[in-house]
DNA sequence: TTATTTCATTGAACACTGTTTAATTATAAA
DNA sequence: TTTATAATTAAACAGTGTTCAATGAAATAA
């Protein structure tokens, strides 16, 4: 019966762990993270660290995963538009980017394998590129519907999907790189981003 | 006359250096650099550096400097095809790409903001920004071009040339970060990108 | 309750990082 | 040869991630 106990009790000290990685990454980045911050914030010594996390990169690869699946989760809500798949491609899109910045610390540590400690991305990524090929799979069968009611031009579907990915991503970086760019820019930026694209997908007699 | 030999040689100690760093940034990328890795590869003593360069930054951004001139100047000699200023711009831009490829340590160093090492993107971008926004008045000269010339669609001109460079920027971190994509794709990718975009800006009839 | 086993926790060390200071060595000028 | 100047270094400091043997406390068995 204390078994349970136990259990709960190691479960506790693990999220405390990670409560305080999540407040130091918050404020000082995830490169402002050390192992001695982590305990000093719990009054622990830094070898129990160890104890309840393999290294340290599980601690960041923990939060940082938890982070990308909280901006990917940004788009599942986005509701179907039969008629114009394009809104639909957008208003996901805008959702992503606004998600993206929201986090940028951990959408970066997983779209540009950036944080020291992740070095293998592989790992780091077996759910996630699972859902971001979910994602990718969603923004496909949009495109594929475009295509279908003529109001995209032929093409090859899963390249297209990724350029209109790639070239988002392109404008997160971006955005997040260059921080002093007014609120009305960043949002000028998206709209004519989109634009382009759209245009460049969309059949003429359509636009 | 021993003065000259004496700076002659200072220079010479002072290359020695950076001729190491590269060589561990080549192998190791710039993650991998350390003073006392560039110290034994040259057989002297840690402490040397700081008679040579006031910090690790210095050297870092020396050499993040100098390879991103290399990208950029890989614009410069692209050839005006007055015509077809879309033609002109791909071109540079393939090059550009290629060049980012080349270098990935050093294009990320400066795009990204990436090394832990070069924390002051103002100082090390000094230059960088001016010969960026220099290659970027190229590109709003070319599109102006073409918005004169009737075959691209009247924009603003400033935010278009921004939409093709982020979309740009995106893809070459994308195929800098998934190392193993087939040469075959990634030539895929960038012309599918090109074609996306420019059936996006230039006018109907054009295409 | 006592003895034993199990688990959580730590102190101390190791190897690495960038950097600074005082001391030492080598080289030039007097 | 002596003096002054410049180049070079040894040693230390504070920080990093990590390991391991020793300690503490709590659960189980006697």
């Amino acid at each position: 019966m204390s078994k349970e106990r136990q259990l709960r009790k190691q479960e506790e000290v693990r999220n405390t762990i990670l409560d305080a990685a999540r407040d130091i990454i918050a404020k000082d980045g995830i490169r402002g993270l050390s192992i001695r911050k982590i305990t000093n914030a719990i009054d622990y010594s830094p070898a129990i660290i160890y104890h309840y996390f393999k290294d340290k990169n599980e601690i960041v690869e923990t939060l940082v995963r938890e982070g990308y699946e909280r901006i990917l989760a940004s788009i599942g809500s986005v509701k179907r538009n039969e008629n114009e798949p394009e809104k639909e491609i957008r208003e996901a899109f805008t959702r992503y980017i606004a998600a993206a910045l929201e986090s940028p610390e951990y959408y970066r540590a997983v779209m540009l394998n950036d944080d020291p400690a992740v070095l293998k991305r592989t790992r780091l990524l077996e759910k996630g590129i699972s859902e971001r090929s979910q994602t990718l799979q969603m923004l496909c069968s949009s495109i594929q519907r475009g295509v279908n009611q003529g109001r995209f031009t032929p093409c090859d579907i899963e390249l297209t999907a990724q350029i209109l990915w790639t070239s988002t991503f392109g404008l997160i970086i971006k955005l997040m790189v260059e921080k002093d760019i007014s609120r009305d820019q960043v949002n000028r930026l998206i709209d004519h981003q989109f634009t382009v694209l759209f245009n460049g997908i969309m059949s003429r007699n359509e636009v």
